[in-house]
DNA sequence: GCGCCGAAAATGTGATCACAAACAAGCCAT
DNA sequence: ATGGCTTGTTTGTGATCACATTTTCGGCGC
């Protein structure tokens, strides 16, 4: 009923309901203001009102879910002004978070980039945007990864999710058909050990998707 | 019982309790490593457990509070280089945020701010470790509260949240006597519209009282 | 004195329930 | 037909409860 009758680490009902929500908002799958309630999310995940709740109340204070003042919650529909903030701090912390990771980027972690990179231009001739959202992130926190700063890359992650519905209707709706262009060159600052090039280019590939949509 | 019996805006117990902690969290009101219990919480606040659990998962999300596996819950112990991290992040987003405040920084917002200033000054004569946190917190937040940018300021905040109780163990045995020397310097750098002066005050002032808890 | 074991108390988790507010649909009057 | 009112349904909120686990503490053996 509840506590962890698994030998496992067996992880909470919320936790549970938390994350799956949370990989679905920030891979695009959700619509920006698509509704949820509370028990369509327990009827989903085959839990109580309780841990939905609380995996709920958890993704509005992230701010991957808005609240209105009834308490109903929706993915939000962010405004322009807000998406311009949240991209402002993609490059802050993302630049940083290269930066940190460019020392630390050994030959087995650029093989490893260039493999995801691939796989984008693969889902990308698919016509995938949630493939390609997805991967697009793996390849950011891969690279993320090597940093060493778990608070940042939190920080990261939580813009990230208030993205993400954004980013499923932008990427949905512009249909690109080539791979991004700042990957290669994001990849070719690591091997360089060129730091300020690294820092441009995870600017520019982090504002550039952005950019026409607040345009 | 539930819901909203006052006529007025009324928020709902667990944002009562959420905003409780928070606050006392973020003014360094609690000691790093105090355990916290839901029914404590509950009594405290005259609710029951379910809201107070709602508001310690939330503050468990922002990193303000840690649970153990067992899902006990205290004030963390930061390590140093988590600090170090939380500090660089502090400098990335504050400088931005007084950047931004810059051009809309009127004569009456340099006077709020001298005023804080001053009040600074009282709290820090006194040995008020946790007035002085709290007044110093407001200083930073009303030159960012200029900048429009909510998001940025959230992060902000966040990244306080989680200095809370370190603040008040660092500020607490450290026993200052003199009132901040870089807010003379941002303010003078408002003053002079001269935003890289600005940047670099900002950064020290941020980075200064972390250094030397970590050093 | 010291360490270990077992019972009792404390604690977190999640299900269930009652209730109020919000929403939706139907109905009537104009 | 349309606007306002009413009723029925949906939804979020919070209290209460049962239960597993953890923690605490007293006592016993060595």
């Amino acid at each position: 009923m509840q506590a962890v009758p698994k030998a496992e680490i067996a992880a909470s009902a919320h936790d549970r309901v938390y994350r799956g929500l949370r990989t679905r908002i920030m891979h695009g799958q959700m619509a920006p203001g698509q509704a949820l309630t509370l028990r369509g999310i327990g009827r989903e995940f085959d839990v109580s009102m309780t841990p939905a709740r609380e995996a709920v109340n958890r993704l509005v204070a992230e701010g991957a879910l808005t609240m209105s003042s009834s308490g109903r919650v929706s993915t939000p529909e962010l405004s322009n002004e807000r998406i311009e903030e949240l991209a402002a701090l993609r490059a802050l912390i993302e630049v940083e978070l290269a930066s940190r990771a460019l020392p630390r980027a050994h030959i087995a972690l650029i093989d490893r980039l260039q493999t995801i990179n691939a796989t984008i231009a693969d889902v990308v001739s698919n016509r995938d945007s949630v493939g390609y959202i997805r991967t697009n992130l793996e390849f950011h926190r891969t690279l993320y990864l090597r940093a060493q700063a778990p608070a940042m890359l939190a920080m990261a992650e939580t813009v990230w999710l208030q993205l993400g519905p954004t980013m499923r209707a932008l990427y949905g709706r512009l249909r690109r058909s080539e791979p991004p262009q700042y990957h290669r060159l994001i990849i070719a600052a690591l091997k360089a050990g060129d730091e300020p090039g690294l820092r441009l280019a995870v600017r520019s590939d982090v504002t550039q998707g952005l950019r026409m949509l607040a345009g």
